[in-house]
DNA sequence: AGCACGCCGACT
DNA sequence: GTCGGCGTGCTC
């Protein structure tokens, strides 16, 4: 109750009369938190953070964040109350719900999305919606006649009490079973209602022990083994128990009990376990397991070369006043184990760190590396990891197990509460941004974000910087520490330009290969030694076509042609997930010569063999990497020297060490190159740089080969002299002259429509919108889409770039929603949906 | 997003 | 009539 000046009072020293509220996130796309009220009984118990289930719509019921706890009531609508709460312990601390918030603002989404991507699934909960019989209903009684179909759907529950809502159209055959349940539920004959389930669940292992009195009694175990002399089996499997747990020596061993797969594993046998249990001579019991093993940490003492020493001293001093640091460092200047003392220190003052590393790097020695130095206390968070054991890294990381998370992208969104130290390696890896769906972040920026809600600091750390960071770090935004020395005094590589041209003039170009490379590689075979052949993904999609009439498959939905796919034997759509058979003629012309073209690297592959019988090749790409462990296999027989070469895409450029290659090629720079996009040229200079790095580490100088069509491109120079100073400088007044970034800040807007001329009609429409908003900024477009039509969706695109200077980015943020609300509000363009990318790649 | 509601054409 | 296709509007 409230007096005049708006104080609460207590009545009779009872607490006072005021409803308490709850602003809760939801997973879905609407801009807003939901206010729900907090019944009394769950009052005490709730807060930021908890996970509730709440009622949303009409009858689906969700998992829902609460991110606010106040006493307003809402004004416009009477709030619905929160129907359960999930958890002991908030899952998502305040902290979190910050970043968040300033995600969904940043990156032009709603909150409800970040939540999405935020929680791993195993986390949220779903509903699903079940029907049963109404215990009052009588069809004797009953005044509504029942139908021939819905007698079905009331002969069913008789069988089973409850029918999943989808099964009862299938018992129908028909589509929806709506009406039918609707009938049902008029005439008072069946309830509908939510049922939700969890999705975690802990791993359970069974365990044996032996029970009382043979446990404690030397006596009565003898005696039992007279009773069973004459069941071998039985015997067996006691004497293996025996034989693994001295139950004598130490009685909490007989506790722990011994994992039941031992006794499948040394081939005793189950059904005499099973006996021997239900005789009470042995006790089975299940104890939940860690998905993760206890891994001892060995505190490694690591020597610094004098070198790194001092790049950590500057490193530390840099933080004194700022919050970021670059660390420049070329490879092979060892900045692992920079970032080892680092996050050490950073550890035993208390805090938490948090290392991320681009997708492909996390299976690499660097992960197995730094689990030595920290061992358990270290959570790794993959993103090829199962629901259960993202929940388990979640869970590890609230509980305190894991202080120190080395993970991909998606590990910021970790219920980290008190991170002292971000770490993000390989900062200018393109990966690190999220395309689709929202939020469409980059994870290097919201990291440091993140890094300053928590008042913590970021190290940036690269061969190759970024230019943004680059850029922040020349304007004191960001600190800047150089490493220009490489461990071991091991030496930069030979470069060798070699001109495809030059070559196909002269007849010399074989299968691809120049004459250069050919011989370079030839050589390391006959030393012994191994080789590395980069290639491109970009512009190598495999794909199939009429070798009489050039016809090539197309996704019907999408303005693409359907890639193949080897390990499926199948043709299949990069952007709507289509499948077909891989056609056996031409459509277009007939004819059944149809030939089928793999990736750019199966196709090296096989040249390679070609070229040299000798040599045993491999391949490394995302064809034979799509399972969990396929990756570090190649890896182990390549650094075992199984093989000789070793053809790849990117990921042969990350974390790798093999002392014995001393020849890395790259097949077509020019594909790097020449990419439409204003960012090729930092790319070009990365990757080169980044796939030399592989070649002739610790005592052999090794060779990098490049071909390209035009060898005196200036990239090439630069990358060969290592000038990365100067690479920057004539890059940036490119991009100062074009208003490219960091320069401006650009955001793109998509606009998808199924009609192309509805779809077009709205981008100008809101192209014009766009431009009357009050900022210094260019509107570019509306144009159709480099894909112009992704699942029978029309898609135009609006560039926007925009001034970057204040606060003129967050108002014209502020403006770009109400133009979309604005935009959606015309009837014409009520189903126009629209995509806000904010720093696009 | 997900889901209901309502309107409409097609087909028994 | 009844099925199922879509467009529209709403969700605390």
């Amino acid at each position: 109750m409230e007096n005049l000046f708006g104080d609460t009072f207590d009545l009779d020293g009872e607490e006072a009369e005021v409803a308490v509220f709850a602003d809760v996130i939801l997973p879905v796309p609407i801009p807003k938190m939901f206010t729900y009220r907090i019944p009394r009984s769950l009052e005490k118990a709730i807060g930021i953070g908890y996970r509730v289930i709440v009622q949303f719509g009409r009858k689906k019921v969700l998992t829902g964040i609460i991110g606010k706890v106040h006493q307003k009531p809402p004004q416009a609508y009477e709030a619905k109350p929160i129907l359960e709460i999930l958890d002991e312990q908030p899952v998502v601390n305040p902290l979190q719900i910050k970043f968040w918030s300033w995600m969904a603002e940043y990156y032009c989404c709603h909150i409800g999305e970040v939540m999405n991507a935020a929680l791993p699934s195993g986390l949220k909960l779903n509903s699903e919606s079940k029907i049963q019989l109404n215990p009052e209903f009588d069809q004797q009684t009953s005044s509504f006649p029942i139908d021939e179909r819905e007698q079905v759907i009331l002969d069913a529950l008789t069988q089973k009490d409850e029918l999943a809502y989808e099964d009862c159209g299938k018992l129908l055959g028909l589509k929806s079973a709506h009406r039918i349940i609707k009938s049902l539920v008029l005439k008072e004959a069946i309830l509908v209602y939510e049922q939700v389930r969890e999705k975690y669940s802990p791993k359970v292992e069974n365990f044996i022990r032996l029970k009382e009195p043979y446990a404690s009694s030397k006596a009565e175990l003898e005696k039992l083994f007279n009773t069973i002399s004459k069941k071998p089996k039985q015997e067996e499997v006691l004497l293996k128990y025996l034989q693994e747990i001295p139950v004598f020596q130490n009685s909490t061993k007989n506790e722990n009990g011994l994992n039941k797969k031992v006794f499948s594993e040394a081939g005793c046998s189950t059904s005499s376990l099973k006996t021997l249990v239900k005789n009470e001579v042995l006790e089975e019991f299940k104890v939940i397991k860690s998905r993760f093993e206890q891994i001892p940490s060995k505190d490694l003492e690591i020597e610094l070369a004098p070198f790194q020493k001092e790049g950590l001293e500057k490193i530390k001093n840099q933080f004194e006043s700022k919050q970021t640091v670059l660390l420049h460092g070329i490879t092979g200047s060892g900045k692992t184990e920079i970032y080892i003392e680092l996050i050490k220190e950073v550890l035993e003052s208390g805090s938490q760190v948090l290392l991320l590393l681009p997708e492909i790097a996390l299976t690499t020695q660097i992960v197995a590396r730094l689990q030595k130095v920290f061992g358990s206390k270290m959570g790794i968070f993959h993103s090829k990891y199962s629901d259960n054991e993202r929940v388990e890294v979640w869970q590890g990381v609230l509980s305190g197990r894991f202080s120190f998370v080395v993970g991909v992208r998606s590990s910021i969104f970790l219920p980290f509460d008190s991170l002292g130290l971000v770490i993000i390696d390989e900062e200018h890896e393109p990966s690190f941004k999220q395309f689709d769906p929202a939020p469409r972040f980059q994870a290097r920026d919201a990291a440091i974000m993140l890094a300053w809600l928590h008042q913590a600091k970021t190290l940036l750390g690269t061969a190759t910087p970024s230019f943004e960071s680059y850029y922040n770090a020349k304007n004191q935004k960001y600190g800047y520490v150089p490493l220009n020395k490489r461990f071991g005094e091991a030496q930069l590589p030979e470069f060798v330009m070699a001109d495809i041209l030059a070559d196909k003039k002269k007849n010399l170009l074989k299968l691809d290969f120049t004459r250069i490379l050919r011989e370079k590689i030839q050589e390391a075979l006959n030393q012994q030694e191994q080789v590395l052949i980069f290639q491109n993904r970009r512009g190598y999609a495999p794909f199939t076509s009429c070798d009489e009439c050039g016809w090539i498959p197309e996704c019907e939905q999408c303005d693409v042609s359907l890639t193949y796919h080897q390990y499926s034997k199948e043709m299949r759509c990069h952007y709507c997930g289509f499948k077909d058979k891989v056609p056996q003629s031409c459509v277009a012309c007939g004819s059944n010569k149809i030939s089928t073209i793999g990736m750019g690297t199966e196709r090296i592959e096989e040249s390679l063999s070609l070229l040299f019988p000798e040599a045993r090749v491999g391949r490394m790409d995302l064809d034979t990497t799509r399972s969990k462990y396929a990756y570090q296999k190649i890896l182990e027989d390549f650094g075992a020297g199984n093989l000789d070469i070793l053809v790849g895409t990117q990921m042969i450029t990350k974390g790798l060490d093999f002392d014995k290659v001393t020849v890395v090629g790259i097949v077509d720079a020019d594909r790097i190159l020449h990419f439409p996009d204003f960012r090729s040229g930092e790319r070009a200079f990365q990757q080169i740089t980044q796939v030399a790095g592989r070649a002739g580490r610790r005592n052999r100088r090794g060779s990098v080969i490049i071909q390209s069509r035009r060898p005196d491109h200036f990239v090439f120079d630069q990358v060969f002299k290592g000038d990365y100073a100067n690479f920057y400088l004539t890059e940036m007044s490119e991009r100062q002259r074009f208003f490219y970034p960091p320069f401006v800040k650009n955001i793109k807007v998509t606009i998808k429509h199924k009609e192309s001329q509805i779809a077009q009609k709205a981008a100008n429409h809101l192209a014009n919108l766009i431009k009357d908003i009050q900022v210094k900024k260019i509107v570019l477009g509306p144009e159709k889409s480099l894909i112009g039509k992704i699942k029978n969706q029309y898609l135009f695109d609006l560039l926007i770039k925009l001034d970057k200077t204040g606060n003129v980015p967050a108002l014209f943020k502020l403006e770009l929603r109400r133009c979309l609300e604005e935009l959606n509000f015309q009837k014409d363009f009520k189903s126009v949906r629209i995509v806000v990318d904010v720093d696009p790649y």
